[in-house]
DNA sequence: ACATAGTTGTTAGGGAGCTAACAAACGCGG
DNA sequence: CCGCGTTTGTTAGCTCCCTAACAACTATGT
């Protein structure tokens, strides 16, 4: 069986796959408290970091702005994250964990056994030429896709 | 700065990204005839070996059938494709490409290019060593999942 | 000072994914 | 033959992601 580029045809399947694996172990983790992978990942920031603005997120979570604003509206309509305009610049919003949001968050599960046991006794440098292979690929792609935007 | 388990860690976020950044590319060429990516591939194995049954694109799809459901509907919505129920087993049904749907796909540009862009001149050793490394993840996450909703 | 350009957030609309619950059809054991 | 479990597809409701268009605000250049 010729396998010449095979193994290039399937990386794309299985970061696909991975990806939407890690995500479900970690919805599923979650669904007791009825919170979202990203979601999740918001209140991380919250808690982490404090205050944040919600452009810096959009920075910080590789996401649209749109995508975003969403996932906000979620947050603040289940009332574990506050949204104000900062005074200085109106445009911008700034983005806190309420009570009731940090209340919950002491209630989560650590959920760091999902990257163990999908990574643990996985060589570290094979899982550093994977990175290399997935960020060389993602970057050609993304700058194809400028370039198609933008003639 | 201790890159231990980094690299680790990095794989999941360069698999979403390399995904998306995948998915984007292809969306971008099939946008203007208003396609979306699994359309695609719906057509694609329509083309390639005629007639399917529907639960046997679950299978080669690897997603849920209530996802496909809503993908073939859109699909038959556009016209694009027949959906018929099996004389002999009337719960299946059979997805066949109509008129339209063949003349579509001959219009629709080679999309060979994206995978040629994203890996061509990476070594395939290097792939390989990347699908080994995202398709152990994947395989120990979905049996964590397995046996998190089976207990 | 004021028109113009850029930034930020939201809304609208759609694709792709999931679970849970339901109906219809098939199959099989008693 | 008939009830019961299984398979298949659909629907409803949710997450996450995108683009396009709009409003509001800021920044900038003349």
């Amino acid at each position: 069986m010729n396998d010449d580029r095979d193994s290039q045809a399937l990386v794309g399947a299985w970061a696909k796959r991975c990806y939407f694996a890690g995500r479900a172990v970690m919805d599923s983790a979650l669904r007791p408290y009825d919170l979202g992978s990203v979601q999740w990942y918001v209140l991380h920031q919250l808690v982490q970091s404090g205050p944040t603005m919600q452009r810096d997120l959009v920075r910080l979570l590789q996401i649209e702005r749109a995508t975003l604003s969403g996932i906000v509206a979620a947050l603040v309509r289940k009332g574990l994250v506050e949204q104000e305009p900062d005074p200085l610049d109106q445009r911008q919003k700034r983005l806190r964990l309420t009570a009731a949001g940090a209340r919950l968050w002491d209630d989560l599960p650590d959920l760091a056994f999902i990257r163990s046991v999908a990574f643990d006794d996985i060589d570290e440098a094979e899982a550093a030429t994977a990175v290399r292979v997935l960020r060389t690929a993602t970057e050609r792609l993304e700058q194809l896709l400028r370039k198609g935007t933008q003639p």
